[in-house]
RNA sequence: GGAGGGGUUCCCGAGUGGCCAAAGGGAUCAGACUGUAAAUCUGACGGCUCAGCCUUCGGUGGUUCGAAUCCACCUCCCUCCA
């Protein structure tokens, strides 16, 4: 009995919304390892944190004992989520598929246990779905029902385009659910629609409904949008460990305490503890350290997160030129063409600009003529705060 | 099939014949200040062999000394009617 809000408590952790709980509730009861799906799109293959927050509930599953499959929507795929924006997507081909599929699920295992994971393609029933299948599921809901989904709502509201084969996906996501007789499905919140679907589907289809526990989407590093790639304010699980720590850095204090929440493994009364030591004085850069040290530990290891840091402190505390930069050998050429052909600016045009803006910097000291020409010789040059290259004049 | 509305630089959005590489906002980048935080200030924000030149305003072809702006055709999207 206990052991059952014992669990019903970590898997509330973090967790925006549960439903139906008190379902949850019996099949944790059922005293048999429940059946977990996280479906995932193979069109983005590399993981960043935002994926990892739904990673980590389905480790606490795991941990818990149940049966987690990890589900490659190789069909849907073709399809596309209509979440977003983007209304139509090249098709992937089977070995795009499964080349991302196997890339996907290598990052998947730093959180997942290998060993208790199965991995599932929803091409093996949806393929054999047909046509016939296909009218038959959607001859379960009503296009007055698609649209109750917030992201059709909107989109028709605002004139834009919905295309018929969008609302095929939730359908098939939750045909899913039926064909893997799923217990619990996780998501983020804007999953949601689609999840329900999943237990209308299989109430259709005479199966117990699955419950969902739906995970908030985790900000990027704007603090605005969410993380994702196209937004370009991620922070990806395999970049290296100077990266990590210096995106995590420039993240803003409020945003600090949400990617506590989570992504941290750390009990919720020790947050509370950094918070009060905060109001009392303590610098929330130092936190913000602990949390950069935490993260990039759990994907690298305890000395590449120490590494880390003191890279950090030397090169932007110190001012330090850093170790590892990209080197190259180009001949003689103007500045902004210099520049260009290290790939430190986007253009010649920019390259003019920044050395106007007193951004460009030749070891160490500002070049504000752009007709400067390097000699023959090894230099360091710095575009901006961020933009390094060891550069060898041939 | 009919009627109407719309497609402008990363996004939103002004611009209805020259003063338009195109207002304004957002995003972004750089500089100052800092804790690579926030806030704030300054500047940049199509490309190039850069005081000049070249290419952009859904596409093509016209009118004109001159077009994002006018005309024709095409194309895509939206709304209403069928």
């Amino acid at each position: 009995m206990s052991q059952v809000a014992d669990a019903l408590s970590e898997i509330k952790r973090g967790a925006d919304e549960i439903l139906v709980e008190k379902e949850l509730i019996e099949k944790l009861k059922l005293k048999r390892p429940l059946r977990i799906k996280l479906g995932a799109d193979p069109t983005a293959p590399d993981i960043h944190l935002g994926h990892t927050v739904i990673l980590n509930k389905m480790r606490q599953f795991q941990n818990l004992g149940h049966e987690v499959t990890f589900l490659i929507g190789d069909f849907t795929a073709m399809v596309g989520d209509p979440t977003g924006k983007n209304t139509t997507r090249p098709p992937l081909t089977k070995e795009q598929v499964l080349k991302n599929a196997e890339s996907y699920t290598e990052q998947v295992f730093k959180i997942l246990d290998p060993e208790k994971t199965k991995i599932a393609f929803n091409s093996t029933w949806l393929e054999e779905l047909g046509a016939v299948g296909m009218i038959k599921l959607a001859a379960n809901q009503t296009v007055a029902r698609m649209l109750e989904r917030d992201d059709f709502k909107k989109r028709y509201a605002g004139g834009q385009p919905i295309a018929i084969h969008e609302f095929l996906y939730p359908l098939l996501q939750g045909y899913d659910s039926v064909a893997m007789e799923t217990d619990v499905e996780l998501g983020g919140t804007d999953q949601k629609f689609n999840l329900l679907m999943g237990r209308e589907l299989q109430k259709v289809n005479g199966q117990s409904p699955q419950c969902v526990v739906m995970m908030p989407l985790l900000e990027g590093l704007d603090g605005v949008k969410k993380m994702s790639k196209s937004a370009n304010n991620y922070i990806g699980i395999s970049e290296a460990p100077s990266e990590m720590f210096g995106k995590i850095m420039s993240i803003s204090d409020v945003l600090m305490w949400r990617y506590y929440e989570l992504l941290s493994f750390r009990p919720l009364s020790e947050i509370e503890q950094f918070k009060v030591n905060i109001s009392n004085g303590a610098n929330p850069r130092d936190v913000k350290i602990s949390l950069a040290k935490e993260i990039i530990a759990r994907f690298h290891s305890e000395a590449d997160a120490e590494g880390a840091h003191k890279e950090f402190i030397e090169r932007f505390q110190k001012g330090k030129i850093p170790d590892d930069m990209p080197e190259l050998t180009l001949g003689v050429l103007p500045m902004p063409n210099l520049l260009k052909e290290a790939g430190l600016v986007t253009s010649t045009s920019d390259a003019n600009r920044m050395i106007k803006q007193g951004a460009v910097k030749i070891d160490g000291v500002k070049c504000e003529d752009n007709k400067q020409q390097l000699t023959d010789g090894e230099y360091v040059v710095q575009v901006g705060k961020r933009k390094f290259a060891r550069i060898t004049v041939a």
